[in-house]
DNA sequence: TTGTAGGCGTTATCAC
DNA sequence: GTGATAACGCCTACAA
């Protein structure tokens, strides 16, 4: 049962370990004979160095790790593959680790950083308020990507890429104000809640009030607490509460689209139509809402170039070339099918 | 710059370093007072243990990891709650880790398995075609969940939890039939694929022989290998092919839910509907399939059973109490507004 | 080009 | 209840 070791494998060649980690570590002070000799005996042996002897010994790898909040969220999905394809292209190693909605993920990237020795931290999804003190810890550079802020921070401290999701929602909302709508319904988080839903709500009651609209609370749903936020179940469920209420509305507003797919279906299962009883509007621009029938308008957050741009300013921060900044990328209305003139 | 370790805390307290590890690791050989002194010593200069060093010492740790293919899979997200939910209340930890499409799921394996000395792996996605060779060089019980399988393997080397493929795929393709419908498409894995994409091809073909039908090789689309397999994308794009061809048709099968939902789309672009023009129907249960306008028949695999299953034999293995064991559960058919009598 | 030996930070063993 | 000390498996000066 016991293991293979190095040592095994040196013996094995007659050899030092010192060159059997040459040959496994492609150093160059090594013949290119016993290199290949020492490789097919690892072969038939099935070695596998051990990483955390590695990890241990090394000073430094290079390696960037992704942390991600809500792993479920498909607006991720592009992210990764994005991250993944440029980190490898820069001859880094990519690890991703998925962060518990109630981890605190600064602990976890602190943990991290000391077990791969990582070269750098890309934070993805959830809300970040975390005291200077902790930030501190993390030695290594780190950019947020796609996280709600608070504003309090003080932006010389880290770095951050994503879109103004006040500006946005405002966008839309106002798009939907544009087309007539009066009495727009809005589905968001929690009224104690700290992330992209707050942001998203405040752009639609800034955009409510500029047009000299009042925000009617009774139009102003949170998601369910017991159900899986951003959800289709949670935009559904919550969409036929509003119904059942009674209280009229032409418009709704879902802060993501899977909400607005769910808000779609409860409208439909009235008997409704959309646009034609109900406009609807996500935010995010998932594929989803773009098959979806009718297809849903939104914002269309640009993930590609968020996540380029994520992995240009940490290797900037790793190689030095620059400090802190701060990328706003705007989004793009997607006017599609569930949106309709009164 | 230079992390703090357990001798530094050790000499700040004054103790050992055996004891500073009792403390951290919960051991019963220490007094109150001296673990919660210590306890608070690390806290105020923020000592991490160096989980590298942990898992290098460590002869065994309680931990189960679970290796994902195809991350992107909605299919997964519920799994990997049970599992996370279930592994915890195990007292187990929970590693997630997600295996690339090129990558060899086994050889991730052996290697996680010797860096964190876990306890039991469980492979989630993908295919399963490994030499024995190299799967008696796992040590620790593993179970297959969800994966399709080449049926040349031996049942008494592994265990499996998953749903018959080809029998559900054969269910819903008859329920078609039964609709009245002869000629029906399906959109498939490419035909050198081996993975459950041709299980579900394969009852495809045995439902219609059964029923004296002809398979029309120009009805069996391939999805395209330059798009993410499974995709709605795939599905839109193969289905807008087929549309075009201008082959007869009445009903077709996408092998999943998200194909389905990419061929609705291209059909409603076509100015056709679904299902006066054509039935259509999915497999795999998505939520999604179920919020679609209209919803999608489809077969429901029953993943928390599935998930939960999955550990059960998993723990039964860690746990000595059985040997390899094979669970296949039934879908569930999902009538829906997507498929009609023709 | 190759081998020897020390140390990475922790836990386990065994004394006290 | 507590504390030295030897591993754990690997990498890397340094020596040969």
């Amino acid at each position: 049962m016991a293991s293979i070791t190095i040592i095994d494998i040196a013996k094995m060649c007659g050899v030092g370990v010192t060159t059997v980690s040459r040959a496994i570590n492609n150093h160059p002070d090594i013949s290119e004979e016993t290199k290949a000799m020492i490789m097919k005996v690892i072969k038939e042996n099935h070695y596998v160095p051990n990483n955390s002897a590695r990890n241990l010994k090394r000073s430094a790898s290079k390696t960037i790790a992704v942390l991600i909040k809500g792993i479920t969220n498909p607006f991720f999905n592009r992210m990764i593959q994005v991250f993944e394809k440029e980190i490898k292209r820069k001859k880094y190693s990519f690890i991703l680790q998925r962060v518990d909605e109630h981890q605190d993920e600064i602990e976890v990237a602190i943990e991290l950083e000391k077990e791969k020795r990582l070269k750098g931290i890309v934070f993805l999804g959830g809300y970040f308020s975390h005291s200077k003190e902790k930030l501190e810890q993390l030695t290594v550079p780190f950019v947020l990507s796609t996280i709600g802020m608070a504003p309090e921070f003080d932006p010389t401290e880290f770095s951050s890429v994503s879109v103004d999701d006040f500006k946005e929602s405002y966008k839309i909302v106002d798009f939907l104000c544009s087309l007539g709508h009066r009495k727009i319904a809005i589905i968001t988080a929690p009224m104690d809640d700290v992330s992209i839903g707050k942001l998203r709500y405040e752009g639609y009651k800034k955009a409510l009030e500029d047009r000299g609209l009042q925000v009617d609370s009774r139009l102003v749903c949170s998601m369910k607490d017991h159900l899986e936020s951003y959800s289709m179940e949670n935009g559904y469920v919550v969409t036929k509460d509003l119904l059942e209420s009674g209280e009229p509305f032409t418009a709704l507003f879902a802060v993501s689209d899977s909400l607005a797919v769910g808000a779609c279906k409860a409208i439909f299962e009235s008997g409704k139509h959309v646009p034609g009883d109900y406009s609807v509007a996500g935010f995010d621009g998932l594929d989803i809402a773009y098959y979806y029938n009718p297809s849903i308008t939104t914002i269309r957050q640009p993930v590609e170039e968020i996540a380029e741009e994520t992995l240009r300013i940490l290797f900037d921060l790793i190689n030095k070339k620059q400090s802190h900044s701060h990328k706003i990328f705007p989004g793009e209305l997607m006017i599609r099918e569930s949106t309709a003139r009164i």
